[in-house]
DNA sequence: CTGAAAGCGCTAACAA
DNA sequence: TTGTTAGCGCTTTCAG
């Protein structure tokens, strides 16, 4: 096996004890000690059992991600913002995937109660109907922080953007370019965030000038197949709606893929709008206007807030909530 | 603090070993103790600490996976492979992301070393010029497998793509779509899968009948707009080529840009192959065609080399290669 | 079938 | 300034 405390130890005829303290820089040992430690450690190349601290120490130094999944650009750059902090403050950072499964997020909730982590960062899954397994977890004294896709009845630190203005704005963006027939595009309806940003749509079209207030919710939860359908579906109709807000990224593709097998062309037919962070916006045919998150800035901060939790006491994470905003990137797809 | 075996213990008038044995479902516990564990165990929601465990078992039940980034969508494929093996597996995955600096690739691998993970998943960064560190925490013991991104030299399992044929392919595809002077665009020339890539791209060009047996490479290890920068040049000259390789995913977003700045036509003028799996390939104007790698496959198979190496002991990872093809998908962007 | 006891490697009182 | 000692919670001989 590896090296211990107790090989070092054995070599400097001195006890763990003063290793120990020696290793971490305590100032009851003196430099000389230190200096024949710190030397001995570096030439074994002695690494401390992580696993021995954490048992003792009760903390881990490590914290939990759970995400749906990694598909998406949107998740993609909150875990590079996530990583980015957590190395920087020493910590490991586990992954969990529920795959939009309910019961795989309860699973890995469930098994945190062993004091793997110190600490969750979560943005739940489409499925999430009941946030017990979240309540659960956090009155068992575990900090908790949700990003982006929220339990709303859970008291506890959330980082989101801000989801109802932005389909609000992206919805009046739409109208100003002169739709009056606008379509949302909408999955996982159980989500908040979701919520909002219909509920943005719907109170933009309300305040319209638009005599015909009508709204059209399509839901779309099915893979980019089934996707395509439902919209091929929706446009082919002579009703068809002028203006499409896709409120989540993977129903870019689609809607694109459907507009062409119409021979519609936007933005001239129809407008689009779309939730996603996807750099190849920029070279669609049209360019595509977007709702760009911060991604990466609400990974950031997510960990921030959870960091700050574990390392103050007095830090209470139920005060604290972040909005970091989205932009509306106006592009061809939403041209008058 | 949460309920340990000794509670459990307690309550029942049983010894901690009993109690440890039955939760293990060990057959020299008799079914009703057992049958009073697992009950009582699950009323007082019992979870066992994990490093309590791993430090006495001296296995962790977790594993890491080492990436330069979650950037592109390679990368994102692959950790929804890897953690889907993994929940599987009952393993835990650590991430860790090197952003591409051969410093913090050393740090992260030299950590590993105090047996906080049974094994490792790595692609190495670009930067990567030795492999020292690789082979050192492979000398200690721990099990290693490369995927994607290899170092050549190490003896270890490998989960790779037939980058080589994959570029020959590509590059007789716009042999045979007409071009006559097609430029590499590479990256990282460290990289043994960019060598490769580069390899069959020249090889491609030797074996062709062309006359001018010319090749091009040209280096864009830069971020988009620098990249863009050296594309627009390399476009903007008379004697540009009539193809491009684009070897990295992050390569398509600048081409695209600068064609259209030059108002170079792209397949006319211009012809284009991408080495991405942006499913986005579909809807770009013209739409682009991709040497589609097998991501969530190759993370899959590597982490399932890994697995097989923890659960066999005779299991020989330096056997193992598994070479998982890409596929060309040919569309419009190199239409003849 | 059950239990006593040792110990994984480290930390933190407390003593010297 | 250094050392002794008692665990952290669990697993695993070995005895009963």
């Amino acid at each position: 096996m590896s090296v211990k405390i107790k090989d070092l130890a054995k070599q400097l005829n001195l006890s763990v004890a003063t290793i120990s303290k020696a290793l971490k820089d305590s100032h009851e040992i003196s430099p000389e000690t230190k200096q024949r430690v710190f030397e001995l450690a570096k030439k074994l190349n002695y690494t401390p059992n992580p696993y021995a601290s954490s048992l003792r120490k009760r903390s881990s130094k490590t914290i939990a991600v759970v995400l749906p999944e990694v598909a998406d650009s949107f998740f993609s750059l909150a875990i590079n913002g996530i990583e980015s902090v957590a190395q920087e403050k020493g910590y490991h950072v586990l992954i969990y995937l529920t795959h939009e499964s309910f019961e795989r997020e309860e699973a890995i909730l469930k098994e945190f109660q062993s004091g793997r982590v110190d600490g969750i960062l979560i943005s739940v899954s489409g499925e999430t109907r009941s946030s017990d397994h979240i309540k659960e977890v956090i009155t068992a004294g575990m900090p908790l922080v949700f990003f982006d896709r929220v339990c709303e009845d859970v008291e506890t630190a959330k980082i989101i953007t801000n989801d109802f203005e932005s389909s609000y704005t992206a919805t009046c963006h739409l109208l100003k370019a002169g739709c009056k027939k606008i379509a949302y595009l909408s999955t996982s309806s159980a989500l908040s965030i979701n919520n909002k940003r219909m509920e943005g749509y719907k109170q933009a079209v309300a305040d319209s000038g638009i005599k015909e207030k009508t709204t059209r919710i399509v839901s779309c939860d099915s893979n980019t197949e089934g996707n395509y359908k439902i919209i091929f579906e929706l446009l082919k109709n002579k009703n068809r709606p002028d203006g499409l807000i896709a409120s989540v990224e993977k129903l870019t593709t689609p809607i694109y893929l459907a507009c062409e097998s119409l021979k519609l062309s936007i933005p001239r037919e129809i407008k689009l709008v779309s939730f996603t962070n996807l750099q190849a916006a920029l070279i669609l045919n049209p360019t595509l206007t977007t709702i760009t998150q911060p991604a990466f800035e609400m990974g950031k901060a997510a960990a921030a807030v959870l960091f700050k939790s574990l390392e103050k006491t007095n830090f209470n994470l139920k005060k604290e909530t972040v909005i970091v905003p989205s932009v509306l990137d106006a592009r061809n797809s939403s041209k008058n």
